[in-house]
RNA sequence: GGUGGAGUGGCUGAGCGGCCCAAAGCAGCAGCCUGCAAAGCUGUAAAACCACGGGUUCAAAUCCCGUCUCCACCUCCA
């Protein structure tokens, strides 16, 4: 079976053929660490960690994950002062927010280069550009340094646009001579910290936006490398000039490019400039992590995602409904290969990556486990495949949480004594226990064999 | 104005020429289980006439033309 992708430049699937045979290298834009992540950047994180996921268990090949973080940007710079803060002390606690909730989705990447770490390949790349006459420092005789956009004659090619079609309104300043050159290193401003600025053959400043995601996927992948991603956003105009840099300073750069889909409320995109973002803490009031993910995954990654608290709650009964088979298994299945994935599932991963066709036919297997349960047959078959499925899609459903011990114990110990209890058929005293256990915030749940409890909500 | 994407049952959401009298999940209903519940499991209805109007084809949700509506990018954003 070959994986194809949804190649956002060539706009068709193309199959997925790495330049290293059994290698796959991706870059997706990570963060710009500048304020709390929300939802969409989530949905971002666990497309591409799905997409990582399946190629190395579903294909076997090795797979280096890069996702930057930007932290050093305008916003960060802005904010920071707001907050009275220093910048970088804003930047490393955005990034530890961010860090703890890919951490709960299950959605770390394999490498997370800073873009301060690389000013010096920043600058190496700026002035390759600038000697291959594709940038040049402004004219006004300050240290802004902009990539010429007419110099390039493929500019545009990512997102199909002719350049003349973009030339707004915008009249040139600073020094830039069209409206669609960029900025590549931005001069040190009087009002911004001192630490803010670095030394350069131009001046001090510091990079503009665009230019650390070049220099850091040449530092870390090389200068050719398979797929590069991010959400739908980005492609323009971030990921359209990082390319026509990258090009222009000769570099074959990424192979693909995917772009996932965004996420709205009520139908508008959540974004930062109209506020109606849904932060993290919000959306895991809605339900656990592996429900979210489960959320975050169950519409195709091209497609618009809405958020409402209902569609976390329908992603909370769908992922209970695996936790049950599961539960009802004698054994979980540990060891597993891709082997043990049902072909329809294989064939809706690699065909772009159709996870809500794959998580039907995740379902199918385990109405069919428990249809052999129920009947007192070996569902063994039914639990590799569903194991395998949860793997190849990183879903874990293990990721329970812990409960207080003292808790735990009286608990049980009512539990125990309410089993004696209706052994004894004395049902009001049992009820009244029950009563009693729903006081603590549990529920339990009686079975053939044992009761089983848990925590509500 | 330019460049893309979308409109499928009560809801979410796949399918993108014949396997579609349209997957899966949720909700609904019924049965099983239970001391009773809850939970769970199983099964299952409906006009889903696949936005609307034409067309191509032996065959269309799927292709073509037109219309309407919605969304995104073209400014910082995953």
């Amino acid at each position: 079976m070959t994986l194809s992708l949804f190649d956002s430049q060539s706009q068709q699937l193309r199959a997925f053929e790495p330049i290293t045979p059994g290698c796959a290298s991706i870059y997706v834009c990570g963060p710009t660490v500048q304020s709390a992540p929300h939802v969409g950047h989530l949905r971002s994180a666990v497309a591409f960690d799905i997409l990582a996921s399946w190629i190395r268990f579903g294909h076997g090949f090795g797979v280096k994950l890069v996702r930057n973080v930007t932290d050093i940007d305008d916003k960060i710079l802005v904010n920071a002062a707001a907050q009275g803060v220093e910048w970088q002390a804003l930047a490393v606690s955005v990034e530890g927010e961010f860090n703890s909730v890919y951490q709960s989705l299950s959605a770390d990447a394999d490498l997370t280069p800073h873009a301060t770490a690389y000013i010096i390949d920043m600058i190496a790349l700026i002035e390759r550009l600038i000697s291959r006459g594709h940038a040049y420092q402004a004219a006004d005789g300050s240290a802004n340094v902009f990539f010429d956009s007419a110099s390039w004659a493929d500019y545009g090619e990512l997102t199909n646009q002719a350049i003349e079609s973009m030339e707004g309104e915008e009249v040139a300043s600073h020094g830039r001579r069209r409206a669609t050159d960029f900025a590549l290193w931005k001069a040190a401003k009087s009002d911004e910290p001192d630490t803010a600025a670095w030394q350069s053959p131009w001046g001090l400043g510091r990079p503009g936006w665009h230019i650390e995601c070049s220099a850091m996927t040449r530092s870390v992948l090389g200068e050719h490398f398979d797929i590069h991603g991010g959400g739908l956003d980005l492609r323009f105009p971030h990921h359209e000039n990082e390319l026509a840099q990258s090009r222009a300073a000769g570099f074959e750069f990424a192979n693909y490019w995917m772009h996932n889909g965004l996420v709205t409320v009520g139908g508008q995109k959540m974004s930062k400039s109209l506020g109606n973002g849904v932060s993290v803490e919000e959306l895991f009031e809605q339900g656990s992590a592996v429900a979210v993910r489960y959320w975050l995954a169950s519409a195709h990654y091209r497609s618009t995602l809405d958020y409402s608290p209902s569609a976390v709650a329908e992603a909370t009964a769908a992922v209970a409904r695996i936790q049950n088979f599961v539960k009802r298994l004698p054994e979980m299945p540990t060891a597993v290969a891709a082997s043990d994935l049902p072909s329809a599932f294989v064939v809706a991963m690699d065909a772009d990556l159709n996870v809500p066709a794959a998580l039907a036919v995740l379902h199918d297997s385990v109405r069919q486990g428990n249809v052999r349960l129920d009947s007192n047959q070996d569902a063994a078959p039914e639990a590799r495949a569903v194991a395998a499925m949860l793997r190849a899609l990183n879903l874990n459903l293990a990721s329970e949480v812990s409960v207080d011990a003292d808790l735990a114990a009286r608990v049980e110990e009512l539990i125990a004594r309410r089993a004696d209890a209706r052994a004894n058929r004395d049902f009001e005293l049992a009820d009244r226990i029950r009563h009693e256990i729903s006081q603590l915030g549990v529920t339990i749940e009686d079975t053939q064999t044992k009761t089983t409890w848990s925590l509500n909500g």
